[in-house]
DNA sequence: TATGAATGAGGGTTCATTCAT
DNA sequence: GATGAATGAACCCTCATTCAT
């Protein structure tokens, strides 16, 4: 298989995933503090110097996975707002899986980080709170899509949606591995605080 | 003014005081993973080596600092509790108080980030952990009047009060000084999610 | 020339070498209280850091610095009690090596250091005292040889052998580089000192 | 009781010997590395800058200790040395005495760290190792009054000294608190390495 | 490209010594 | 004199980054 520009590409972008990845899951057992370079070449099975091959800087590769996964995260909660479903159901899938997944609670920690870190550079902090607040408008759009069948409170979608995400977020953050708070988490008690007042009444 | 063994406990209690009081500042800027004893003792105007004379480790500095925050906020919020005033109000005034100081922003990074970083030794974690947890008392008592009264939700109280804490908190994370969200933040909405679906309606 | 995974491990053993000895030289001089990583670094014309490439730390660098040389010398003086010779001459060579020696001045003193001072762990020590017992056998072999034939004293072989590792080692640190005590030092006559009372005259 | 000169004087000595007492009983337990100047105080029960006021320095006070202590064994063995007695059962005293006190053991650790360490002053190691050397003269008398009783080794009286005060020195070494090595150790055996060869031959 | 040794800055901590009270 | 807080240098160790091979 002779090498050619196309091909290097592709090996490129698969060890640059790679090690995103690899990266993820350290973060997630050990945090960010305790997560070097070291770490992260060896959960990828890379050498330390070959990571520099991929991202200039340690900052470049958190700032890239945290991009990679706030686009992840936006495309996705699209797609579920686009959907032809209850508003109500659609809340409860999005509160369920991320309360499910072990990676997001580490990029929620990463995101943290980030935004309230002034030794992180300026423009990343700001170009992850743009990406936070550009995907808070697909879950406004479910919120007004719930306003209008009458299943979700009045009031400004963008705040409902803020609301709802920081409370997920919030969360999320409870959720350290070994040291969980003895309170049960239930998505449906969490989309019920943002159903309409009078949905029952009405059902009824 | 001579040294007495008196005024010598006072002078160090008002330097372990300000080094905490430093402290906080130094983690609120920079995040609790970069912040050093030398910037600890720079923001206090003292010597690095000194900070050891009121604290035996960084570590026992940090866990100071959150058993104060905790216990201070521990008592607020029951002093709260006990008064005999409309629980929505309360709430309310939660809401309002946590969102508008400074401080509290600074805090709960701090709360979030020992609880989630395995740097901090498990022992300090735990204790986080079971004084969060113990926290939540006082505001679930607050919901059980709310619901007594019919005008809170049903549902678990404690599980109530940590969604209650959970989205305070995750608002108060999103709130990075110079790169807020452009969304504005509204302490009666927030309290109206967790009111009783049909209490107008029962009302009138 | 290539790199390749054998000669990389060559180079490894060669600057592990290169520490060590570089170690046993500031030690000698210092003592093992005061000499740091720097001092060892400096010695062997490499960065402080890179130290921490072949030893994880401090202590295991001095814990392999003494097992090496424990291991070399019990090696060295099981061959020795093992030659078809003389038990007095063998006494007498052990003897004449180590006062010759300067190394063997270096090494005399990290033992003594290591086995009576705390700040060394207690496996360590443990360890070292364990080899130090066992390279007491071969000595004490000798003994045996000597008292068959009649040339040595009686007595526990065992106690012999320390009675003379110690007469030995304590010689050796009398003899501090630029402070000597003004007394000669012969081998012949300290070996004298374990001589059979009534030996050669008399039993002739 | 009015201040006296005089008095003042005596006070001082005594906090000077309650100082070196404690430091020598610091140092026995926990090794001269691990000996600071603040466990040296609490252990006499005095402040640490309070220590200052009677020796301008560590290195001073450990010399002083030093000094005091050959002194006092000069004296101790010159009295031996004096005494009407069997010269084998001043040996044998001797080494019993030394073998028997914890603190020997500590005093021998700071006579052989000071002896071979750079870093202390040449002037104080010189002094150590003269009064080291003088020390041995009443030793060596004693040699000479078993010599012409013929009940000790011939050969330089002073080398037998230095032979016999480095193989005590060395046994006490060997007693790391802890980490004894398991052989016994006895006065009698000792003392008859330097009898002379046909004591019991003409006894008998 | 790949490797991992090498570097150097920085972090936590200790401790002899000084100094204001 | 007595106290213990304050200082600053030094120590061990880590780690992002570079570089020779």
């Amino acid at each position: 298989m002779p090498r050619n520009p196309e091909r290097d590409q592709q090996l490129r972008e698969q060890r640059k995933k790679l090690l995103l990845d690899s990266a993820l899951q350290v973060i997630a057992k050990r945090g960010i503090g305790l997560t070097s370079i070291q770490d992260i070449a060896k959960a990828a099975g890379l050498s330390v110097g070959n990571v520099y091959t991929y991202f200039s800087s340690k900052d470049e590769l958190f700032s890239e996975l945290l991009r990679r996964a706030q686009t992840e995260y936006g495309i996705s909660v699209t797609l579920l707002a686009e959907l032809d479903e209850d508003p109500l159901l659609k809340l409860r899938r999005m509160c369920a899986e991320w309360l499910a997944l072990e990676t997001n609670w580490a990029f929620t920690i990463i995101l943290q980080t980030v935004r309230t870190n002034e030794m992180v550079p300026a423009d990343i902090r700001q170009a992850v709170t743009d990406r936070f607040t550009a995907n808070l408008e697909p879950v406004a759009d479910i919120m007004r899509q719930g306003q209008r069948s009458g299943q979700i409170l009045n009031g400004d979608p963008l705040q409902l949606a803020l609301y709802f995400v920081s409370l997920i977020q919030g969360l999320t953050l409870q959720q350290a591995p070994g040291y969980v708070i003895p309170v049960p988490v239930n998505p449906d008690d969490i989309v019920r605080l943002f159903e309409a007042k009078n949905t029952h009444a009405k059902n009824i």
